[in-house]
DNA sequence: ATTGTCGATCTGGTATACCAAAATTGTTTG
DNA sequence: CAAACAATTTTGGTATACCAGATCGACAAT
């Protein structure tokens, strides 16, 4: 019994390795020897891994291994920056379309964050982050926004976590997240656009820091040309 | 020799008779009958299959042959607002850091339209239109916006492509990019941004109105509620 | 005549076998 | 000793065979 097919289930488990850095940036993935590891034939390996290149964190080369991608600073705050555009969109239409109850659960959610902030594991307090971006997502009644912003959430994963280890940064986030339910209380679209962007104008600019910072290599990874011998 | 893979040629096949309507709306997908029928095994058809599923262009189903999507109304509106916002983005982004000579061929490509306007086939002038605003995109200077704005394009294609039947909405196009054109030249974000928005709202209540009246059928396309007998 | 059930058949999912291109490595030669 | 070439091996791409679940029709019982 599966809620998700097989290859899907896979490339979750790929995609948890990639993100949490198991499975180091650049490192190729052979679709044979994975996919032995995991006990299923190449085939659904195959599709996970073609999954995961949709999402942009596997590159495919032709005639070539598969490898994770390694993007660099600038990539990733273009990422950034349209991700912010979406969900700045997301938390105006949410002020004038979203149900009641659904801002009201975009408030608890804020809330929660706030009470658990101390006890629990970062990673916990991570996934509470996301949720409350993905909820004023989805409060926005647009299906096509929340599938394009859960896909530039999921990309940009790795590079949030790695920003979220700064503690200072932390408390910042709750209060620009308590700024935004404000406003989306309100029902003032402009407030909450503000609010919002400053919010990811700041994981910007934290992100940028972190990456220049722990990671001095200059990376590529698209298309690099190749010289013939 | 083939510049592209395999699948993905089968793909672009697949997805030209999806968005001409040589493949209706909501058609199944076999995919045994349809890779013999281009020659070619499963393997690669079935790849193709879930390149167009990933775009939105047909939606798989479990244990079910896919079917050819067909978005209601409200789903295309959707894709257009986000679309929108994102070629809004594009703008800015080019208006500040564009070089001249993309800017240049922005201008160019819609006195080129203007141009041949009279004489080109539709389709011809609608490929124009869509380098047209694939072209603002890649101006952007931002890859992710452009890959994400050109898979809007390409999924709106179909609705784009029956709005754009309408003789009168044309002429209302060519002065529209040429606002945009203007401001860009200006390097004037915010106008370039008005610009973008206005002629991308026009094309949304023009889009409304064609499926409106082409399509009385309510049809929806994702999950529906089966009753059993 | 209608309805329920069983089974043939059709469909997609998975595994595997085969192929062609590319990297690597070992050998040979300058 | 180094460089270049060739053969082997490794890799992804494609074709195909097999499997399980679902659909739909036929037949039988009521």
């Amino acid at each position: 019994m599966s809620l998700s097919s097989l290859p899907e289930q896979i490339a979750d488990r790929l995609r948890r390795d990639i993100l949490r850095g198991d499975l180091a940036p650049g490192a190729a993935i052979k679709e044979r020897d994975k996919a032995a590891h995991e006990g299923v034939s190449r085939t659904p390996m195959r599709e996970a891994i073609r999954i995961l290149a949709r999402e942009g964190l596997v590159v495919l080369r032709p005639a070539r291994s598969p490898i994770v991608a390694d993007p660099s600073i600038k990539e990733v705050t273009d990422e950034l920056v349209v991700m912010c555009e979406l969900e700045v969109l997301s938390v105006r239409l949410a002020c004038l379309h979203a149900p009641d109850d659904a801002v009201e659960r975009i408030k608890s959610l804020n809330e929660q964050f706030g009470l658990e902030y101390a006890h629990r594991d970062m990673l916990d307090l991570f996934e509470m982050d996301m949720a409350f971006h993905r909820a004023i997502a989805a409060a926005s009644g647009n299906a096509a926004l929340e599938r394009t912003h859960g896909a530039y959430l999921a990309r940009l994963w790795r590079a949030r976590y790695l920003s979220a280890r700064e503690r200072r940064s932390r408390d910042r986030v709750l209060t620009q997240h308590g700024a935004i339910v404000d406003a989306l209380v309100a029902r003032d679209p402009d407030r909450a656009a503000i609010a919002t962007g400053a919010h990811l104008r700041d994981l910007v600019t934290n992100i940028t820091a972190v990456m220049a910072g722990e990671d001095n290599s200059a990376n590529e990874t698209e298309t690099r040309t190749r010289d013939t011998a």
